[in-house]
DNA sequence: AGCGGCCCTGTAACCGCTTACATGGTGCCG
DNA sequence: CGGCACCATGTAAGCGGTTACAGGGCCGCT
């Protein structure tokens, strides 16, 4: 027999289908869905039972279209795959999911073929109402002219410009990690720094810490055992092998994050430098591996940076429900096995 | 003095604005702005001219209403900070950004307040062109309401019914590793395990592999040297100290992820056995710290398994440059310090 | 009863782009 | 030289929502 009613697979309800149904207007039913006042009890009620029973749901390019606004974030990343931004973008999707927020994520700089900050944000164009950046750098003419196309901006990791900011005290990091250290009772302290061509904000404080922290100790910092570093496992290993062959070595090593004290375990094993008895190492981080190899560490929580960046902008995008702290984030001593007195005196 | 012509800060321009500064009328705009055919050299240049000058692009939304398609690709994830997850993130984030698609991350199951992937597919709703899942589980219906929405599918790291797959062929992975450990002169051999109530495939499949060659070697496989695990740190950790309390302990362990091999190193030291002298280990990854405690292991490029993934999507949807290959991604054995020949006979 | 005001609802104009279709111009062929 | 293709371009109708504005009903007040 022939099939004159097949359905022909059903098409997805546009809001036309769900006032019909419900025997209203498209008007009513758009502000019906959207909570918004003005309409009656009855008839809400009646329109959410039709997008109920025709399975709507707004498409959302004609929402962004119409409103200007695209309710969605983007979080504009160096290394995704690295471990402090995967950790702060999973923190990020987690609110952002919550509040009906997408999250996209952009990568730039070289680990994404070099696409800069700029044409980042010209990719951008348009499609988000909120720019989160994660330890990325981003000069003011740019925070500028994205600020001019009305998008909320908010930076993790360090301070930017005019933007608000989360992240740690990082000067007070420094000052945990030589406090830790000098109480041990460390004189000649190690550093493995950030990249020293660069104006890198965050090592730069934690550096300053330390020193600060040397100094309320009547010490003084010798920066013949500061060493660069990129926040790489391999800078850490290099490092130590180049700070154990000074001529006064130190008895501690302070890596500016977990991934360079890795290394230096890494390094210092191969050098037949034993840890802690030739030398202490502290990080910073608390990475998810620091337990598995014993390291002392300043710890951190990242997602959470993630997530109070996400409460930021739709917050001030104008679906915030939780206040947002705005203080730094917790940080605090993790010992573990990695420090321990010194052995030469 | 007044300021009649005062810029009243530069608004967006529209397809209008640069048609009628071009001279023509937007549905040429709109041709040879995307390079259809049928548009003269000439004209194409004056309309490219004019967009440039005032720095027009079109309006994402207003594209995807028109055409219907959302130029962006969902990642559904289960732990969007695994090591796993955030490379394959990764390397799909780098060649959508190059063929222009964006990349919405989603996170799925226990790591995010359990949204399943079902109420994930909703949120997903009419938002991407497609969705590449990564080491989810999604049963058949669900896949078929999805194909059904025309969404391009593709699952990275195991199999999915109906769709295309990337990821390496985890039978292989399990002979490599047992081969390795047998041709050392392992015979007992201790593998830890995916978890034991839920039938996921890679565990079992990465099992499979390492039986079959204890087989081919004229070993036989012994279950009571098996122990469960859920792929994190802590499971390697617990797995190890029960391995070794029993009667006849293996002389080598196979972890199934290098994650999980991380905590046997980290048990072990605690046990007091010591790796590869009491017992050796092999993981599977190359995990990047996988060089810093010395682990042998299988590797895998994840990374890669990301953008393939993309590129497989990117291209059903039309804008593929490169062909893509669909066999097993490459895998290799990596030898480092945590293999040996048994001590014990 | 008359009137103002407040709610609730509907009409229709947009948002900015894509694309089917119509139109006019050109070149080529018979 | 007429006619036909074909190419380049324009016109306008969507795409599926949002929202300014208008209108109608009802209540309370004078």
């Amino acid at each position: 027999m022939s099939d004159p009613a097949a359905q022909p697979r059903r098409e997805r309800a546009t809001i036309e289908d769900v006032a019909r149904s419900a025997g209203v207007s498209v008007a009513t039913v758009s502000r019906a869905l959207r909570n918004l006042p003005n309409v009656a009890d009855s008839t809400r009620a009646r329109v959410e039972a039709a997008a109920l029973e025709l399975d709507y749901r707004a498409d959302p390019a004609a929402s962004r279209l119409a409103t200007g606004r695209s309710r969605s974030v983007a979080v504009v990343v160096q290394l995704l795959n690295g471990w402090y931004s995967s950790h702060v973008v999973a923190g990020v999707e987690a609110v952002c999911a919550e509040a009906g927020y997408d999250t996209i994520v952009v990568g730039v700089g070289p680990g994404s073929r070099d696409r800069d900050v700029f044409s980042a944000a010209d990719a951008i164009h348009r499609r988000v109402d909120a720019i989160i950046f994660v330890d990325v750098r981003v000069s003011s003419e740019e925070l500028a002219a994205l600020a001019e196309q009305s998008l909320a901006l908010v930076s993790v990791g360090h301070e930017l410009p005019q933007i608000p900011s989360v992240g740690i005290d990082d000067i007070e990091v420094g000052r945990i990690a030589a406090r830790h250290l000098i109480e041990l009772g460390h004189r000649r302290i190690g550093l493995i720094n950030g990249p020293d061509e660069l104006p890198f904000v965050v090592p730069h404080q934690r550096q300053h810490g330390f020193e600060a922290a040397m100094r309320d100790a009547g010490l003084v910092p010798d920066p013949t055992l500061y060493t660069p570093g990129n926040f790489t496992v391999q800078d850490g290993a290099d490092a130590v092998i180049e700070l154990m062959a000074h001529d006064d070595p130190p008895t501690a090593i302070f890596a500016l994050a977990d991934e360079m004290a890795f290394g230096v375990i890494l390094g210092a094993e191969q050098a037949g430098v034993t840890i802690p008895d030739d030398v202490s190492l502290i990080g910073v981080d608390d990475h998810d591996f620091a337990p598995v190899v014993g390291l002392t560490t300043v710890h951190q929580d990242v997602a959470e940076h993630g997530a109070r960046a996400a409460r930021l902008v739709v917050g001030q995008l104008g679906h915030g429900d939780e206040p947002v702290d705005l203080d730094p984030a917790p940080i605090r001593l993790v010992e573990r096995r990695t420090t321990a007195p010194p052995r030469r005196a």
